[in-house]
Parts: structure tokens; sequence; C-alpha cells
DNA sequence: CATTTTCTGCTACATTTGTGGCAGATGCGC
DNA sequence: GCGCATCTGCCACAAATGTAGCAGAAAATG
């Protein structure tokens, strides 16, 4: 009997570093609009209105947001889950990087001289704290 | 006085998908021709002797390997240990995708489903163990 | 040596990503 | 209803990435 989930089914799609940038202001909203992220990102970023909108355009065609007509402006909406998309750029960092075994990554991790002993024990308190549940 | 290594030097530039692909070869290797790289890709991918050329050049140019020239011949060799490189790019996906903090990394690990008993057990024990035996 | 093989240097070209402008349609204040 | 503020749709353009061809120099081979 296995206890993996095994693979579920297609991966998000990929996104650049300028789209997630977005996708943090549309999953903590929720439903936003181009000038709520627009907001959102000011001082984080100079973007300009457009930039936002052809952004949230592509998120659309990679599937990523939805889009929903009000009146005459858009309302976008999370498609995929921000698990769901931290899981996919985990899994191809893993692949590309880390010989496609999280082992590799995990033992990089505590192995990683610029990981402090702080953290170091922060994330065994985590696992032990998280890990536990069955 | 901290025990943190705190930021060193610069990081390593960002690799791509496919100069990932090369360097795994090049630091296997430790040292390689142009079609030393591209006999150890055949069968992962399909190149032509000229991509890994120009993926190589790419590399040197990004500072990631040197070349040295042997007769007519360049050979390749790491500048940046693999490492630094996994090290970069794990920070660059924490960065973008994990609020930029290595515990929200570690929380998503131990809470994902997709991540198995066995895998979350092999994570606890690395932690403790701090990777210390295979 | 004349050929054949193999390298290198340069160039090319499509796609993705980062960034944004412009013009026409739509909505809001008065 | 009119004008001003907004939105949208479409286009643009540079840099990075994926992928590779061509021509000339160098080396190996008979």
């Amino acid at each position: 009997m296995r206890d993996e989930p095994a693979c579920s089914g297609p991966e998000p799609a990929q996104l650049s570093d300028a789209e997630w940038t977005v996708m943090d202001a549309v999953w903590k909203r929720g439903e936003v609009t181009v000038r709520d992220v627009l907001t959102d990102v000011q001082g984080e970023t100079d973007w300009a209105y457009s930039t936002v909108k052809t952004l949230l355009q592509r998120l659309v065609e990679k599937g990523a947001v939805s889009r929903e007509k009000r009146g005459n402006t858009s309302v976008f909406r999370p498609a995929v889950e921000q698990k769901a998309a931290r899981g996919a750029a985990l899994r191809a960092l893993v692949r590309r990087a880390f010989d496609g075994t999280l082992g590799t990554l995990v033992h990089h991790l505590v192995a990683d001289e610029r990981l402090s002993r702080r953290e170091r024990e922060d994330l065994e308190r985590i696992l032990r704290d998280e890990g536990l549940d069955p």
C-alpha cells in the first residue's frame, strides 16, 4: 500500500518572476482588478498600469487566473491555488538543479553553510510541529 | 557574535534550464570539451553540437565556467561550485515563490500532500542527523 | 600532401519575459 | 448630455532563452 499521492493532473504552468509578484496580490485579495494589483505592488515595483494589465493577461492565457467582465472592468480571480503553484515551482527546481530528488535539496539545506544554526533549528521545530499529523 | 555566514559575495548568475543540463556534465567531469558535453547529454536531449557550443559560450559569459584554449579546442571548467549554484537557485525560488522565507518553503514541504510519509521521515532524519549519513 | 573531420567564431531566428504606449470604448460627476 | 477619468484591446520592443547553421581554421588520416 502506497501512501504517496502519486502524480496528479498536469502541473500548473510555470510562472515568471513578475508573474509571481502579481499572483501574490491575486491570492491575497482573492479577486482583483488591474488597479488593485497595481496598488498592491507599488513600492515593490515601479510598474505602469499597462504592465500589470499585460501580466494579468498572460496569467489568464497560462490558466493561472480567470477573468470575468464586470461592466467594462475585468475582475480576475486565482485559477490555481498558491499551494499548487508553489509545488510546481519547487518540483521544477528540484528537477533542474537537484537531481530531480527532493532528498538532494533537503540535504543541501542542512549542509549549506549559509543556513544559520537558528534557521536550521527552526526547520527542525517546524518539522516536529507540523509533520506529526497523521 | 553572529553564527550566520550572512551574505557572502554576489550570487552566481542564474542558470537557465538548458544551462543546468550543461553544468551537470561540467561538474561531473570537472573539465569538458563541447563534444564531451554533447556525449553526456545524448539521450537526455537531442541537441546539435552547435547548441552545446552556444550554451557553453553563454556560461562563460555568465562566469559559470572558464574556457582555456588547448590547441584549437576549448576546454571548459566549472567556475562556480555546484553547491553555490544550487544555493543561488534555491534562494531565488524562495524569494519569488515562498515569501523570501526558507521557513515557508519547509512548511510547504511538510504540509504538501504530495510529499510521501517516507520522504517526510527522511527529511526529519536528515535534519536531526545534520545530513551526516547517507 | 590532399582529404576528411572537427573546431571555433559569428550569425540567425523563434519564443518567453519585462515593460509599456496608444487609441477607442465606457463610466462618472455635474 | 458633456467632458474627464478609466478600462480595455492591441501593438511594440528589448533582453533572455532555446536551438542551430555556415564558413573558415586546425588537426587527423591515408
